[in-house]
DNA sequence: TCGGAATGCTTGCGTTTTGCAAGCATTTGC
DNA sequence: GCAAATGCTTGCAAAACGCAAGCATTCCGA
């Protein structure tokens, strides 16, 4: 601990990293929203505002928590990646989500990939975290995982799963009220 | 999700609850430290300012985290306690402080904790969470647990254990080196 | 070749939150 | 009856936040 930091507690220095109303949700983005530029973070459900998250990002790659890289397909943008640090985040990003499902007034649509991920237990967030690892730091595709449907499509699907019967249920409800 | 959210996404939500510099630490100290009063909360390893204090635990009672109570024994004492929301975060701290003990430049005495936790696995944070509930809410001592020794007072002394032998570490490893 | 869209930010500026120090009315224990 | 302990509150300066707008560069399609 230096002295930059309140204390050596393991708790307080990761509030210190991630404890702000921003950075988990740049994370959460970047892990299961698969997102990697500026622009895209920046449309977020929060609506996060450019500076915050122009900040945020510097700090987060500052931390060890994301490295930033020129895309060779695109000159000024940007790719954010995710370091072995802030995919190991995974385990706490999925019990924070099954605790918000418990005790917060979550949606539907955007708390099924919370109850997906708590269902799968760890053996999918070792899958996800492994295919995160090739997708950010270009390690090899696990072969235990070869051939398996990624984690994030299977959640996105289930996400727009939920919003197409939301769609269509308020018709139905209404045809079975009337019934 | 009513107007005063962001988001209905529960990792956003428990943001929304806790993500900020202070209030997992006040859960740490009440969970980890026993603590139950105001001027105890005070004295936290990282200092914080009375007024954060008092409105930090004005919120997380708003939000159903805490509650309040006077103290029989002790007419201008409140007494807080946790709830089944907060208990359950025990698992979420536990990761949390494996998290930043694997990365974050954590200290000997103040990390010890966080390593029982994660060594003794759900099993251990069961037994806690049980113990929590018997003390914060009253609940009768679950019969599993009765007569072993209670986890905050394992964790307490391990703590204990590494500040003695850092006390007299120094000295120790002299005499090593010397011989 | 040229105009419009997209890129990752930056800049101002007003509002809110934080952090520090001090204080306060009451209650307790000796 | 007095010092210590109780849970806070108050003032005030500094920092962080949030919003809107803008900016230089690059890309892409016609």
């Amino acid at each position: 601990m230096d002295a930059n930091h309140r204390s050596g507690c393991p708790i307080n220095l990761s509030v210190e990293v991630f404890g702000d109303k921003w950075s988990l949700l740049i994370l959460r983005d970047m892990i299961f929203g698969g997102k990697r530029h500026f622009r895209e973070l920046l449309r977020s459900e929060e609506a996060i505002s450019s500076n915050i998250l122009a900040d945020r990002l510097r700090m987060l790659v500052e931390q060890g928590m994301l490295t930033k890289a020129d895309d060779p397909t695109h000159k000024q943008k940007a790719i954010y990646s995710l370091t072995e640090m802030s995919i190991s985040l995974v385990p706490i990003m999925a019990h924070l989500g099954a605790w918000g499902s418990r005790w917060l007034p979550v949606s539907d649509e955007l708390s099924i990939r919370a109850k997906l991920m708590d269902e799968g237990g760890p053996a999918l967030w070792e899958q996800f975290m492994s295919e995160l690892r090739e997708e950010h730091l270009g390690h090899p595709t696990a072969a235990a995982y070869a051939g398996a449907e990624p984690v994030r499509a299977k959640l996105q699907a289930a996400y727009e799963e939920v919003v197409k019967r939301k769609a269509g249920g308020s018709q139905a409800v209404d045809i079975d009220a009337a019934s």
